[in-house]
This record gives C-alpha cells, structure tokens and sequence, in this order.
DNA sequence: ACCTTAATTCATCACGTGATGAATTAAGGT
DNA sequence: ACCTTAATTCATCACGTGATGAATTAAGGT
C-alpha cells in the first residue's frame, strides 16, 4: 500500500549492485522462446517480464536475433553427449542412446532445447537449418562402426532420428500424459530396443521376428 | 514491353467474371502458413502474393484468425481415413495404419498437413491444443479391440503416435533425404512393423527378440 | 435499360514492432 | 575526492501490422 522507496518507478541511472539484469533478461527470453517461439515473442515481452526497460535488452545483447542466440547456446556441446554412446559396439546403441538424450531434456537444458525443436520445426527456413545440422554431426558419427552401405546408414540414422525425434515431441513438446511423467528408465527400456531395431536389425524385421 | 491493357494497375471496381480472386488467396495463404508459419505469415504478403489488394482478404475471410482456419479446413475427415485400419483386428494394424497416415501426406493435402503439424508443435498453446485432440479422437480409438489395461493402451497408443510423428516430421517437415524420397510402399515396410510391435508386442522386448 | 449487389481499390487508423541516441545516475577503481 | 565507465531511463523513429469504411466499377438478374 505504500508507495514503496525500495522500488522507485522511474529513477535513472545505475542500480544497486549484483541484480544481474542481463541474466535476467536472458532467462525471460529463454522461457517465453521456448513457450511462444521466436516469432512470437517480442522484445518489449522480454523486457516486461524481466521487469526492465526494452532499451536494455538492447544494451545487452544488441537485438533480437542476438538475444535469440544467445538463448539457445548450449553450454555443453551436444556431440560430446552423444560420444560415450558411440564408444560401444553398433549392437548395444539403442538404450544409451535413447538414455542420452533424455538425459539432456531433463536437465536445465530443457528450455533451450524446446526452443530449439519448436523452432526447427516451425518453419522452412530453420527446417533447411535442421536438415544441414543433422548431416553434418549425426548421421556420420551414429553409424560409425558398421558395413552396410552407405544409403543404408543414412537411411537407418533417419529412422533412428525419426523415432528419437517423435518420441521426444511427444514426451516433452506436446507432453501427453502417461508418457510424459513415466521415469527415464522406463522410457528408455520401452523405446530403446526400437531404435536399436533400427540401427543393426533387418531391415524389414515384422513384429516380434515374423517369420512366415 | 507496351502498356498491358489486360493489366491495368488501379482500375477500381468489379473485374471479368470467374477470376476466383477467393481461390488464389486461399491458395497463397496455404502456401505462405505451411512455409513461415502463422505468426510469419502477414495478411499483405499473401495478398502480395496472391496479387490482389489486403482489403480483398479481409473482405473474403473477414481476418488473418478466420483465413488461418479456413485454411486448414480439412476436405475429409481425417478420422474417416483410420476407420478402415481399424476394421482391422489390432494385431494387423501397423502397415495399414502407416500406409493410411502416408497417404493423406501424399495427397494435395500435404501443405495443409504441413501447416497443421507445424503450428501444433510451434507453441504451448497450440500444442495443448493438440494434446486435447489426441486424447479424445486418437487414443479412444486406435486401441479398440485390445485387452490392456487401460493406462497400457495410453501409452502405447502414444508411442504409436511419438513413432508415426517423428516419421512425417523426418520425411516432409525436415525432409532427410534418402527417407523423403523413398516410395510409399518401402516406408511402409520399414515402419509398420515397428508401429505393430508398439500396438500388440510385449512392452519391452528387444532388438530382433533378445531373450537372454 | 435499370438497379441491386458483389468485387475491387484507396486512404487511413491505431498500435506494436525493433531500434537508436541522448540524458541521467551510480559503481568502483585510483 | 575524482573520474571513467557501466547501467538505466526516456523520447523518439520508421515501419509493418491487422483492420475499417467509403468510393468506384462492373456483373447479372429483372
């Protein structure tokens, strides 16, 4: 009810310090990208919900298409994930893939990484993106270590992508329900044979090895 | 070179009779949304587009929200494409259920299915929306016939949906290529058998039947 | 021939967008 | 105590957005 001397509206000039605006800026783009996309999300919006003057998210990060990026840098490189699962032999892939993986969305990665499906996904442009990306740094590591031929690789790492992909969206983007809140383990053990089916076993293998 | 009398820049008024000026907006806004999405899609770049005044856009379709729906107003109930599958006993359900879903993306439906699986996943409240949609027409449906308990035909009928998703995503939203140009038939092949272990086999069962 | 009605254009609104630059204030090293 | 430098605010731009309403022209029924 008082007009509150802690929190002055309008007064110029620097604050107090440690407020760790830019930090706070970041983590209010990094949700609403990850809620609304980047389209549809505004500078102002960040800056509303940061509780900060639009001009700062200028100051700190110089636009939008640097804010952007700046939200979505990842830490840790995600290849150096994904190397442990490709020390072990082709035959045994599938579960610590799939465990890989979610290890990531679990994490306090997790917002990124929705930004970062929503976005490849939602328009040509960044799909193209999406498509150079996973050429370069998946398919030629995921298969290393096995003599099919090369259509056959590539082929095998897309249905791989495809499952891993379909079960990620599922699971964290549209989160429906039974799926989203069972543990990792579990998850892993449902759908890690799958991808294992795909990365060594006949091609065209039918239910339970049809055999007839 | 000369002056096109046929193309007069700002003639106001009625033009010759069956133009469709409706269809060629509809046509471009297809285009446009299942390109750059909703939010990237403006009223005057289709109009642009189209070749025809922004008024003309909201004199046809009334607003950017009403175009957007009409187009991706489905000719044909998408739920009348799967009631075939599932005259199917649930144990012969994969292939056909892949070979239907293919086939609705191959048809002249494609930009419109473009456009609906992108501004699904692009946000929160889309993907909500989506959420709600699967519950009450997909997963009542898709595992009729089956003695599960009920909590296992959720979540098979989700990851049914993770694994038939994550294909259209790779094949048309990301286009990866051998996957995107291989013919119906073969996909079918690959992933049918995949989606029928998910309907009716053992849960956790793995690669090629891994009893050990 | 006339008249209603639909299609088209134009001018214009209010608003939100991303962006910039100057002015102000405090922090923090010296 | 001083001075540079960083953080913050404010005013302001130019522009694109979705939208509306009046004016104009032809279509097409009568």
């Amino acid at each position: 009810m008082s007009p509150a001397p802690e929190a002055p509206k309008g007064r110029r000039g620097r604050r107090g310090a440690a407020e760790d605006t830019r930090g706070q800026i970041l983590a209010a783009a990094r949700s609403l990208f990850a809620e609304h996309g980047y389209e549809g999300t505004s500078l102002r919006r960040v800056a509303r919900h940061a509780a900060v003057d639009p001009a700062l998210v200028h100051h700190y990060f110089g636009g939008k298409e640097e804010l952007f990026a700046a939200s979505v840098q990842l830490p840790a490189d995600p290849a150096r994930v994904l190397s442990p699962v490709l020390q072990l032999p082709t035959a045994q892939r599938g579960e610590p893939l799939v465990r890989a993986v979610l290890g990531l969305w679990e994490s306090e990665l997790q917002p990124t990484m929705l930004t970062l499906i929503r976005s490849a996904i939602g328009s040509e442009r960044q799909s193209a993106l999406m498509r150079e990306v996973f050429r370069r740094r998946i398919l030629t590591t995921l298969m290393t270590g096995t003599d099919f031929d090369e259509q056959e690789k590539e082929l095998r790492a897309e249905l791989v992508a495809g499952q891993v992909l379909g079960l990620l969206i599922t699971r964290y983007v549209v989160r429906l329900e039974p799926l989203a809140s069972l543990p990792v383990d579990e998850v892993v053990r449902l759908v890690g044979p799958k991808v294992q089916q795909y990365l060594t076993d006949p091609l065209d293998l039918g239910p339970n090895g049809n055999r007839d």
